[in-house]
DNA sequence: AGGCTGGATGAGTATTTGCCCACTACGATA
DNA sequence: TATCGTAGTGGGCAAATACTCATCCAGCCT
């Protein structure tokens, strides 16, 4: 139809196409006849209405602005992988979300047939998504985690994620034999020496995907509330400009790490800031803002799973 | 992702590959790796959110209220084929837009290489149909007039759609050697025992796709003004309910023939209700909507050709 | 407890779509 | 007027998508 004139008649076909294609439903075969052109040529017609813009694609769910954010969020950090879940209004800080899909990360990993070395850090929300996973077998990976795993009077800490993600997949595992954070750097390489602690922070160097939650720092952190570090090296960080902190290791806003301090005593593996390997960060809540907003600019993670209030004051913050 | 409670996980995923797919522009293929399932139940995702609409298809182009408007007569009037052109905002009633799209659906039939017998009204309208096709070679299609092109006087009519068509198409034709309304029933009789003619209305009989003009009946009436008929058998037919003609044929609002009065001396090849074969009725402006009305209610016509003002006002009446 | 129903799944296959290429038509330029 | 460049076109093919079918599983009725 439209034997209209000139430059218009090409998107008004063009629109045409895009309503018959997208709208009715129609083939392009369809549609070249309709039209009375090739299919080649509605195929064309087709793209350049998509083009042009002249079709808008709008989602009437609540998950679409959650993938806004998830997009913007990849762009923005340039991320190899970023799920953003809905806030659930009633208890807006509340983990099971973000920890379902955690879980369903780990579980697409851990599907994998190929052998993977799994790193993992600890604290509740990982504990969360480890709990949501159902029994898998899945000998051929081998798990590590990346932070020590008892307390200074030799109990395991409560968030044992290595070692409850073992029994749940069956998977070969490394815990931590450490204490996060030693008393001092002497005891850190002392402990550091020790064969099989040498063995797991190898392995955990070469983690083809690590999980780790991250932490904010301020009187309430996690750190600081699950002793690993005291009220006044808490104070000592904030002042140096810590924001955050992942396996034990405090950053700035910028996701630098503090130089000295609890970070000369950490135990855990390294962070390696631009790694190409998949670092997951899980997090979501208002104050952890800041500390995702640092490890997302130092690269300290690839990878963030966190809800859509959380995700949406990262990006405001940016 | 999204482990969520049962009935809506489906959905909450449905939306993700809907997104995925549309807005992000994503293969079925990464979408199925990316919410981690076979590639077919990501296809299924997709179709679902467009069946539960939850991808919502927006056109930014004039042309997508034409479209909806054909999709919305085609639908309520079971149309085999309608097509709607914008209305120029300067020249509501011009013709030109109706007569291009019904040239453009006139070149389409005329385009296959299977021989088609053509049947044609006649009218202002599609003379200016035929105007604007181009020149081609169709000598295997035959056209028909269904309506007689002579005068009372013996010349021909200014409107002699088939000659011209046939001049322009190269193809075999039967002009209608009749005066449209006779004088008489026994005229009428006379003449439709003539050879030729008989010849020409079997042939208009089997026409695989006709075009009509569809005219009003008022003052102003087409039939009228071009001296089918006078003033006071238009008036006579407008007392007993005429509201439209084609071919000479009047009507009332629900597209019933008007019985006797002219009805009884219309040499034209006579409408066929209900017909399986294509009868395509070209017609626009403010006066033509109680016609057009007419003749898609009585399925005097199964496809239509009008412009977006009228195809609305037609929709608004129905 | 057993069997039935309805929906989800994966495999396999047919259809549809996207894209590359060579070719043609049209307009501008020398 | 001849030639070049650009945009549009259709053929052909590989990729992507839709569909069908047999099967499986969960919930539910008997």
């Amino acid at each position: 139809m439209a034997r209209a004139a000139g430059e218009t008649a090409r998107l008004d076909d063009a629109a045409r196409a895009g309503w018959l294609y997208y709208v009715a439903g129609n083939t392009q075969d369809e549609i070249a006849r309709k039209l009375g052109v090739s299919r080649q040529s509605a195929q064309r017609l087709v793209s350049l209405a998509v083009a042009e813009k002249l079709v808008k694609f709008r989602l009437d769910h609540p998950i679409a602005r959650c993938m806004d954010l998830a997009a913007a969020l990849t762009e923005r950090f340039d991320l190899q992988f970023c799920d953003v879940v809905p806030t659930d209004p009633a208890a807006p800080e509340l983990a099971t979300g973000v920890a379902a899909a955690g879980a369903a990360e780990m579980e697409r990993w851990l599907a994998d047939p190929e052998p993977r070395v799994i790193g993992l850090g600890t604290g509740r929300m990982l504990r969360a998504c480890v709990e949501q996973l159902p029994r898998m077998d899945c000998p051929q990976h081998h798990l590590v985690s990346l932070v020590g795993n008892m307390s200074p009077d030799g109990s395991a800490t409560a968030y044992n994620v290595v070692v409850r993600l073992a029994e749940k997949v069956g998977a070969p595992h490394n815990p931590m034999p450490l204490i996060a954070v030693v008393r001092c750097a002497d005891d850190l390489k002392l402990m550091h020496a020790q064969e099989p602690v040498e063995n797991t922070l190898a392995l955990a160097a070469r983690a083809d995907v690590t999980f780790v939650g991250v932490g904010h720092i301020d009187e309430t952190s996690p750190l600081a509330v699950d002793g690993f570090i005291s009220q006044e090296e808490s104070a000592e960080l904030i002042a140096q400009g810590a924001v955050g902190e992942m396996v034990a290791w405090a950053f700035d806003g910028e996701g630098r790490p503090i130089e000295g301090l609890t970070n000369a005593r950490v135990s855990s593996a390294p962070l390696d800031p631009g790694t190409a390997r998949r670092v997951c960060g899980l997090a979501l809540g208002h104050a952890k803002q800041k500390a995702i907003l640092g490890a997302l600019r130092g690269k300290l993670i690839n990878a963030l799973i966190t809800d859509e209030a959380t995700a949406e004051a990262v990006l405001a913050l940016a």
